[in-house]
DNA sequence: TTATGCTTAT
């Protein structure tokens, strides 16, 4: 796999870029990030690209961040845009571009193209800052690589950006986010001392033990931050709150969330929203409903995540009709819907096998806020579960002209089911989508590979199917069971 | 998106 994307990914290209041609008009076109997008998704031709994007508009890092946020699920086709924009004659990255483009890098990978362009980021004096090293630390610790992690963390200064107590509780964040609580604690204990630990290193610490259900090490914390003269905050409350519902003590939640309430903890969206969707978890709707209402009753506000919460326990233990009444319920009192309230209803829909209304509101959607990749997916997993397959691919076009683009898990529920109709054509368009995934920095799991191998030599489509098998040995996981 | 906490689901 590295291998495959370190060369998509090369930095090298176009040293001496084309200049754009004297006979172009004095102020280039401006152009949508759509368009864009697809055009350097469709460039086969590395050659005529650059060419095209000095002269296609007028550069902005407005618009090169949409479309970096575009191509996020295509990475190596990122980096190429990046690279090539690197090298226009007057337009000139900002540090938010650098950023976005390690993130792509990490996220693939392939670090040796994230620490070239954190050099290159250097050399233009445009960081890395804190942000950068909270992303490249992120994308190591999800890699597996904690150690490595606090290597880096542990050598910002030698990169040009020293630490402060705010990188370190990102870094201690970003550990307990990916469930290394237990690391992020050590490391707390060793420079908590040094970096002055403050509330907030305290509430993360807390949070990671709470993210693994660990409730009573994370009092052990609070009652730790308390001993050293540190008071809590109504945060610290609320990740121990919700710390409760998680684990599923349920019980305890509620008397916890009781106990504030005796204490006058002013209580607050966050609190509330937290019991909402803890019980509704727990399948105790009325409870939900009941704590809604009170909050009202209390003078404290719903958020738009409030009623999320009670309108996915309503689409999952009671009904989607009724989560639509909340739904409309919300509009009339003039909240905004974001894209969770979409998904959560558009998902509800499509389990109780309202397709037709899903993809309505899909299109309401889009009047409110973008369609995320979650949207598409459901409803293309949903058509999909139900033989549609027509339909599913129909929402799968759609996509190249909307702000978000396939991912892996559309990629793999779209290729499984061109299996279920055992059509020869239904095999081409598997292998036509195997063969797209890989060009835009996705790996196919070997399974995946086989299956449509199978599938091609069973309908007679040996030439198509050695085309697949010099991808799949291209991608460095060569097959087992087949010889042509 | 990037100094903690609430909402999707990967």
């Amino acid at each position: 796999m590295p291998k495959l994307l370190n060369k998509t990914c090369q930095l090298t290209n176009f040293r001496n870029p084309p200049k754009p041609s004297s006979t172009s008009s004095p102020s280039p076109p401006l152009a949508d990030p759509a368009t864009i997008a697809n055009l350097i998704l469709k460039s086969d031709n590395p050659e005529s690209l650059p060419q095209t994007l000095y002269t296609l508009t007028e550069w902005t890092p407005n618009l090169v961040q949409t479309i970096l946020k575009r191509l996020w699920n295509h990475g190596p086709k990122a980096l190429q845009f990046f690279n090539l924009l690197e090298s226009h004659p007057s337009y000139s990255h900002f540090a938010d571009a650098f950023d976005h483009a390690i993130d792509i890098a990490a996220r693939l990978r392939d670090y040796k193209t994230t620490w070239t362009l954190v050099s290159r980021m250097r050399s233009r004096k445009l960081g890395p800052t804190p942000k950068t090293f909270a992303i490249i630390t992120e994308r190591y610790v999800s890699a597996g690589k904690a150690d490595k992690a606090v290597k880096i963390f542990l050598s910002m200064h030698e990169h040009g950006c020293q630490q402060d107590l705010k990188s370190f509780n990102v870094f201690l964040d970003v550990l307990c986010k990916s469930k290394r609580a237990e690391m992020a604690y050590k490391l707390f204990k060793i420079f908590r001392g040094s970096f002055r630990a403050d509330v907030i290193s305290y509430n993360i610490i807390a949070n990671g033990f709470c993210l693994k259900k660990q409730t009573p090490r994370a009092l052990e914390v609070m009652k730790e931050m308390v001993e050293r003269g540190l008071e809590p905050t109504l945060t610290t409350y609320n990740i121990l709150l919700k710390g409760y519902f998680r684990a599923g003590q349920i019980k305890e939640g509620w008397e916890f969330f009781l106990q504030m309430k005796k204490r006058k903890i002013e209580i607050d969206a966050v609190s509330y929203t937290t019991v909402v969707h803890g019980f509704g978890v727990a399948g105790e709707v009325e409870k939900a409903r009941k704590v809604f209402n009170e909050m009202i009753g209390a003078g404290v506000l719903p958020s738009v995540a409030t009623y999320n919460a009670l309108i996915q326990v309503l689409c999952k233990k009671d009904s989607v009709e009724n989560a639509v009444v909340v739904f409309e319920e919300m509009l009339k009192k003039g909240y905004v819907p974001n894209a969770t309230t979409y998904n959560v209803v558009i998902r509800g829909l499509c389990h109780a096998g309202k397709m037709d209304m899903a993809v309505e509101y899909m299109d309401k959607m889009k009047d409110d806020c973008d369609p995320t990749i979650q949207t598409f997916n459901v409803v293309i997993r949903y058509y999909c579960d139900n033989g549609e397959i027509e339909k599913a691919l129909e929402v799968f076009k759609k996509m190249s002209g909307e702000t978000c683009l396939p991912n892996l898990d559309t990629y793999n529920v779209l290729i499984s089911a061109m299996f279920v109709r055992k059509k020869s054509d239904d095999l081409l368009i598997a292998g036509k989508l195997l063969m797209e995934m890989v060009d835009r920095g996705f790996l196919p799991r070997k399974f995946t590979f086989n299956r449509v191998l199978n599938g091609l030599l069973l309908t007679g489509n040996q030439g198509f199917a050695q085309e697949i098998l010099r991808l799949q040995s291209k991608c460095g996981c060569l097959p087992r069971h087949f010889r042509l």
